[in-house]
DNA sequence: CCCTCTTGAATGAATCGTCATTCACCAAGA
DNA sequence: TCTTGGTGAATGACGATTCATTCAAGAGGG
C-alpha cells in the first residue's frame, strides 16, 4: 500500500506534480494554466491531482509554502555563517540573486502570483514568504546592535524596501530575454545601494532635507 | 452623432469604463472580475464596452496606458520644481506615496496586474511604465553630472531598486487593512535609505566588502 | 505455491458552470 | 426615414472538478 503523506512513493508522486505545476505556472501564468496542462507534464491523470491536492488554489499555495520553506530554511544557513550585519547582508542578497539561476521557475511563480494570491485569497497568510522577510529583519536588527546599521533606522520598512528592490531587479532580469546583466554583478550593486547610499562620500553628510 | 474617439459624450462613456474596471479589478483582480461586473459599475450594457475597446485584455492595456500617461505627467511636472537632485529624488518619493491616497484603486491594479500582463501577453510592451521608470532615471543622471550621486552607479539597476522599494512598500500599504504607517512618513523614510543608506555616518567610511 | 479476494490508488471521460464575445434589434436624433 | 450608438439575451468554448471504473499488489486460505 502507499501512503500519500509519508515518504513513500505517494510523496515522490506529490513531489513530480509539485515541479510540473511550477513549470507550467510560471510558462503560462496561474490563471491561464490548466490542470491537464500539468497533469500531462507531471506524468499523472486529470484526477490525480485531486488526491494529492484539494483544488487549483491549494496547489499554488502549496507550492509556495513548501518550496518557500526550502528557501528560507536553506538562506537561514548561509546567512548564519556571515560575521557581522554587513556581511550577513551581502549574502542575503547574493543568494537571492543565485535564485534566479538555481531556481527560476519558483521566482517566477513568486514574482507575479504571490501578489495575487495575497490579496485575492482572504484566507491565505503566506507564511513563508513572511519568515524570509523576517530573516533580513534579523540582519537589520543585528546591524543596528552592533551600531552598524542606524539606530533610528524603521526595520519593517527597510526589510521591504531590501526585498522590493530584490524583487524588482530579479523581474526585470526574468523579463529581458537577453539577460543584460549577470545576477552576481547586480547582487554586488544592490548591495552597495543599500550599504552606501546613492551619494557620493562627499554629499553623504549634507545630503539630508 | 457621438464620436467615440474624441473629445465628445462617447469619450465621457469611455472614461467611465475605465474608471469601473479600475474599481472592478482592484476589488478582485483582472481574472476575478466579470466584464458584467464592470459593465454594472459603469451604467452601461456589456456590449458597450465592446463598442469602446477590443476585448477584456485591450481594456486592462488601455487603463494601465492611459492612467499611468497622466501620472507620469504629472510627477513630470512636479519633479521639475526641485532643484538638484536629492531634492527631485524626495519629491519623486513623495508622489508614489501619495498616489496611495490620491489613486488607491490604480496602483492597485497596478502593483498586482502589471507584472502578469507584462509577462503573459508577449505583444505588449508597457510603454507608460517605461516612461515612469524613466523620470528615475533622469533624475539619477541628473545627480551624476552634479557630483551628489556616486559616478559609477549603475543607473538601470538603480532606478529599478527605486521603484522596487517603493512599489514594496506600497504593497504593504494596501495589503494591511490597519494601515500600520502614513505614506507620508514612509516616504520620508525611503527616501532617507536611498540618500544615505542603511550604515551609521562611522560605517560608511569602512562598509565596503 | 497458487488462486481468489479485498483495498484503495489512479484514471480520464463526462458534467456543470461560468463567462467573454457576438449580434439582431431598439430608440433617438438628424 | 435613415443612421448609429447602445442594448442584453443567446451562444459557444473552455476547463475545473467529479466519479464510475480499472488495475496492481498484498492477504490469506487451501
Amino acid at each position: 500500500m502507499v501512503r500519500r503523506g509519508g515518504r513513500g512513493r505517494g510523496a515522490e508522486k506529490r513531489e513530480r506534480i509539485l515541479r510540473a505545476a511550477i513549470k507550467i505556472f510560471s510558462h503560462k501564468g496561474f490563471f491561464n494554466s490548466k490542470i491537464s496542462d500539468i497533469a500531462r507534464s507531471a506524468g499523472v491523470a486529470d484526477g490525480t491531482i485531486y488526491l494529492y491536492f484539494k483544488n487549483k488554489d491549494d496547489l499554488l499555495i502549496s507550492l509556495f509554502e513548501e518550496k518557500m520553506a526550502e528557501v528560507v530554511a536553506d538562506v537561514r544557513g548561509r546567512v548564519a555563517a556571515g560575521n557581522g550585519a554587513l556581511s550577513r547582508l551581502k549574502i542575503f542578497i547574493e543568494n537571492h540573486m543565485s535564485l534566479l539561476v538555481r531556481e527560476a521557475g519558483l521566482i517566477e511563480v513568486l514574482q507575479v502570483e504571490l501578489r495575487q494570491s495575497n490579496k485575492f485569497m482572504k484566507e491565505y497568510v503566506p507564511v513563508k514568504f513572511l519568515e524570509y522577510l523576517d530573516v533580513i529583519s534579523e540582519i537589520l536588527e543585528l546591524g543596528k546592535r552592533e551600531g552598524t546599521f542606524r539606530r533610528d533606522l524603521n526595520v519593517t520598512m527597510a526589510r521591504r524596501a531590501v526585498f522590493g528592490a530584490l524583487d524588482e531587479i530579479a523581474l526585470a532580469y526574468v523579463l529581458s530575454r537577453k539577460r543584460k546583466y549577470d545576477p552576481a554583478d547586480a547582487a554586488a550593486e544592490i548591495y552597495r545601494m543599500f550599504a552606501e547610499g546613492l551619494c557620493t562620500t562627499a554629499q553623504n553628510r549634507e545630503g539630508r532635507t
